[in-house]
RNA sequence: GGGUGCUUAGCUCAGCGGUAGAGCGUCGCCCUUACAAGGCGAGGGUCGGGGGUUCGAAACCCUCAGCACCCACCA
């Protein structure tokens, strides 16, 4: 073995090796675990994020497949309809032309292209992090058999009743020119004004001050409202108003909407623009009127002099107009909440279009086939509250019901060109024909078609392929066998069993979007739950906690971080896609002052275990470069562990059925800690708790194994006695063999690297580590041993000891003591003795040898270890104040601890109420303090 | 307006009823033949404030303050 860990030089070996074997599909009759993984978008490359996410599902993949179980990781990647149609009008806006230049179908192409490119990118990525999937059932949600799934699953939901087509009142976002669904909009706020406007009255009375943030949606006002309790409109109600700038007059309707608090206590009503006033044109029977254009911009429908301004100038134009008039009463600053398209950042316009919805509040299905209230929602809350869905941690349940209590229907047509587009056809008189494809559309047909047929233009929102992923997949809703090329790739009726899935590993992000989605559409099609558990993971973040975004030029490709990068690519990369020159200096400043050195190549181990102990349950993650840092390290550690090992086993090797039998109290020890360590392994890996597990693991390796055993094995590998060397060596391996098995699923490179020359010494071999069985604490009890593991904790306090005061006192480290005991009992002269050989080796002894009662204590530095002093004498080596000191301090320390133990023995509450085993210790601890104080108060009398 | 979190060492975070922890950073001493990407040792916290429950609270309850995030139609 090389003398450092080099990443790079194994890294991409066993990928490919574990590939062409084909560890990754499905092996053995084991209970079926399966995850589906969450399809990254087709818009570029992965981030930190999708690299967490998938170390995470990794992680759990390998450990079960090393359990035994019939293991199916199942990908592929999303089309991500508006993100990725978007990527290609950017490219195409760069050489100045639009989408409609190409014209749809050339355009379509063009978007396949980039899907390619980046698909592959993102697969690629996926390796070279060490993500097991199987590739061979790799599959994209437009791919033909998902197609087929998204055609059958809108068909059923129409013949169910459950999806219809209607004008309504929908966010539309006046830039992309498509409707969105409400998830996508966010609501921001921004400084705006809000404007008080003089309607007259008709008769030629005082008329109603109405106040606006809007104003001109004034051109599409049909009433103006007020409460109906409001006594100062109590004149005006049902009588009329001029509407200014128009030669129209609109009604005074009363509407207990009206909050008589805010502004004039007066609204104007826009149903065609506003959806309150939409509710409230509905109420009252008023025809809305729609004063803009699909861009957004005044339409013909209203006044001459508006017509095709924008809607910002319209804004300037009408208060212009009005302040000209002397309508304009009053303006003033107003903070609001503006929705803005998640897409463009556009400002969402409430648009009244022709739109696909799927029904989710509907109480009753038509045939009565699923029953019960809210055909498509009750049962996906009814699959959390009965636990068949378990959101860990748990509290996410609350937000995924919380939603699905308050759902609106869900708008599911987009105005796009890039997705499924939708199977419906109209007719030339506008009849709709819902099919899977034309022929079924005509046949299912209750009325003859007029003229011919057209295929509706729009395609589905992306979230519509994705509800299907858990099953669509898996090949449904064919039960032939799905072959491409040739090959089969899935076969619905066999793949049934790896539903539901395991788990679903995802953020808290998407629950909305897409988990509740998910259990909605599985439950109706399937039947099934598509998973049982759901784990939200964090969401990652820079090292300040700022969310990572291309914009911000804080994003990191996890592949700079496997393989380094230097500072003058990082920065080209990072502010390449940046158009406006001030913040792309900004991100340059930026990235030059957080990775003055670029970024040093860590390793995809190193950095999958960074994500792993990062997983808290926390809702962030700031990554943190220097956490990759130091988990390298540990990746070396591990290395150099192994070569040492190895170094001090050449020429041995025992047969795989060798009974290992430890001798040493050492051996046992580190027998017992590995099954300590495994057993808390156990307990957290179907938690989900990875950042302890790999803290347990971490401190196995480097604190135990490293730190302590090899230290303690140096002597007995050096000793005279070659059975006690042998038996070493044999622990040596046997716990590393263990060790590399229980690290796999986190860092699986360096491990299968390490282990191909470690297991053969044990008479193993395997084309991988992955086939091997994943290290169990039950495998291990046997060599458990509570005596040996005190031993050794009593060895490891002496020690200690000892280096502590040979650092406190300054004694070079390379130079050799004499170490005296005294006071001690039977059993610490047997430790000392079993012992003699590490004490010697691990602190720096030069003699070691037990005090007789009558012999005068030279002056000595001591340390006490239960009633056992240990003394280390003073001759030419020690600083006598600095002795007093240390032992003055010590006593203080134990006497502070005293008074607390007294404290609590002497309550007689305490005494009555606390468990007898917590009274107990606490005994105990009070006469170990006692002791040691007394030994610590006798020594410095000794000094003087 | 509803909801969900968070506040513990300089930084990032575990701990969630019985002796305050880890990593990184800091400070000493060391190139000791697995590893200087390392070893040995040290320092550092009235666990956001205030009440309460309890023999005992960082942890449980109440309350206040600050910080996040999500949902929601106040023009």
């Amino acid at each position: 073995m090389e003398k450092s860990f080099d990443p790079r030089s194994i890294e991409n070996k066993w990928y490919s090796r574990w590939e062409a074997d084909g560890l990754f599909a499905p092996h053995g009759d084991g209970a079926p675990y399966s995850i589906l993984l969450p399809p990254p978008n087709v818009t570029g490359t992965l981030h930190m994020g999708h690299a967490f996410q998938q170390t995470i599902m990794d992680a759990l993949i390998r450990y079960h497949r090393m359990r035994g179980m019939r293991t199916l990781w199942q990908g592929g990647t999303d089309h991500a309809g508006i993100a990725t149609q978007k990527i290609v009008e950017n490219q195409l806006a760069a050489m100045g032309q639009t989408r409609h230049d190409l014209g749809r179908e050339k355009f379509v192409e063009r978007v396949w292209e980039w899907k390619e490119e980046s698909g592959s990118t993102i697969t690629n990525q996926m390796r070279r992090l060490g993500a097991s999937m199987d590739w061979s059932r790799e599959r994209f949600t437009m791919d033909e058999g998902l197609s087929a799934a998204v055609r059958r699953v809108f068909v059923q939901w129409y013949r169910d009743g459950l999806l219809y087509r209607g004008k309504r009142l929908v966010h539309w976002d006046p830039v992309l020119m498509t409707a969105v669904s409400d998830l996508e909009v966010n609501s921001e706020e921004r400084d705006g004004h809000l404007w008080s406007i003089h309607y007259p009255a008709a008769d030629g009375g005082e008329g109603v001050v109405v106040a606006t943030t809007r104003p001109e949606t004034m051109l599409g006002d049909v009433a103006v409202a007020v409460h109906p309790d409001d006594e100062r409109y109590q004149s005006l109600i049902g009588k009329s108003v001029k509407l200014p700038l128009t030669d129209r007059q609109i009604p005074v309707i009363a509407d207990d909407y009206v909050d008589r608090e805010f502004g004039t206590g007066a609204v104007k009503i826009t149903p065609a623009h506003d959806f309150n006033d939409w509710q409230i044109g509905a109420r009252h029977k008023l025809q809305p009127r729609i004063i803009l254009t699909l861009d957004a911009k005044i339409s013909d429908d209203a006044p001459v002099k508006y017509r095709g301004l924008d809607r910002f100038a319209a804004r300037k134009a009408v208060l212009a107009d009005l302040e000209s008039l002397g309508l304009l009463v009053e303006t003033k600053k107003h903070k609001l909440q503006v929705p803005i398209s998640q897409r463009s950042d556009a400002v969402i316009e409430p648009m009244l279009t022709d739109q696909w919805f799927l029904d989710l509040t509907r109480d009753v299905l038509p045939d009565g086939r699923i029953g019960g209230r809210k055909a498509i929602t009750e049962p996906a809350l009814h699959a959390v509250r009965d636990g068949s869905v378990k959101f860990v941690p748990e509290n996410w349940a609350t937000t995924y019901n919380q939603w699905l209590e308050n759902i609106q229907d869900w708008c599911v047509s987009r105005q796009l060109w890039w997705g499924h587009r939708i199977p419906a056809w109209f007719d030339e008189a506008g009849n709709i024909f819902v099919g899977e494809d034309e022929a079924d559309a005509r046949a299912h047909a209750e009325t003859k078609p007029v003229g011919a047929l057209r295929q509706d233009e729009d395609v589905l929102d992306t979230w519509f392929s994705s509800a299907l992923w858990p099953f669509s997949t898996l090949g449904w809703p064919s039960h032939e066998p799905v072959r491409e090329n040739g090959k089969i790739v899935a076969n619905w009726a066999q793949d049934e069993r790896y539903l539901p899935t395991s788990v679903l590993v995802t953020g808290f992000d998407i629950i909305f979007f897409w988990v509740a989605r998910m259990i909605m559409a599985t439950q109706y099609f399937i039947g099934k739950v598509p998973f049982r558990e759901v784990y939200i993971h964090a969401i990652v973040r820079d090292a300040e906690g700022q969310k990572m975004s291309k914009s911000k030029g804080n994003t990191i490709d996890p592949l700079d971080l496997i393989d380094g990068i230097d500072l003058e690519s990082l920065v080209k990369k990072s502010t390449g896609s940046l158009l406006i020159p001030q913040v792309r200096e900004k991100v340059e400043k930026r990235i030059r002052k957080d990775y003055p050195d670029g970024i040093a190549a860590v390793g995809a181990d190193a950095l999958r275990f960074t994500f792993a102990a990062l997983a808290t349950y926390g809702r962030t993650i700031n990554f943190d470069l220097k956490r990759a840092e130091g988990y390298k390290n540990f990746c070396n550690k591990l290395w150099n562990a192994a070569r040492f090992v190895l170094m001090n086993c050449e020429g041995f090797s025992v047969a795989a059925d060798a009974k290992l039998a430890p001798k040493s109290e050492a051996e046992k020890w580190i027998l017992t800690q590995l099954e300590r360590t495994l057993a808390e392994v156990e307990m957290q890996m179907p938690m989900y708790r990875f950042d302890l597990l790999a803290q347990s693991m971490y401190e196995f390796t480097w604190n135990i194994y490293c730190d302590w055993f090899l230290e303690f094995a140096k002597p007995a590998l050096n000793g005279d006695d070659t059975s006690l060397a042998d038996s070493t060596r044999h622990t040596l391996l046997f716990v590393l063999e263990a060790l590399l098995r229980a690290l796999h699923p986190i860092i699986p490179f360096v491990t299968e690297e390490i282990w191909q020359s470690v297991s053969p010494l044990l008479g193993k071999s395997a084309g991988s580590i992955s086939t091997q069985k994943y290290p169990l604490a039950a495998d291990f009890a046997e060599f458990a041993d509570v005596q040996a593991d005190a031993s050794v904790e009593w060895l490891r306090q002496v020690l200690t000891q000892i280096r502590r005061i040979r650092s406190e006192m300054n004694i070079a480290p390379g130079k050799t003591i004499p170490i005296l005991y005294a006071n001690g009992n039977s059993l610490h002269r047997a430790l000392s003795r079993k012992f003699e050989a590490q004490i010697a080796f691990l602190a720096r002894a030069e003699s070691q040898r037990w005090l007789d009662e009558k012999e005068t204590e030279p002056a000595s530095a001591a340390a006490i270890v239960g009633e056992m002093r240990i003394l280390i004498p003073l001759a030419g080596l020690i600083d006598l104040g600095a002795e007093k000191t240390r032992l003055t301090k010590e006593i203080k320390r134990i006497e502070g601890e005293i008074a607390k133990c007294n404290g609590k023995l002497s309550n007689a509450n305490f005494v009555a109420n606390a468990p007898q085993d917590v009274v107990a210790q606490e005994k105990q601890r009070l006469a170990d303090f006692g002791v040691q104080l007394e030994g610590l108060k006798d020594q410095l009398g000794k000094l003087g």
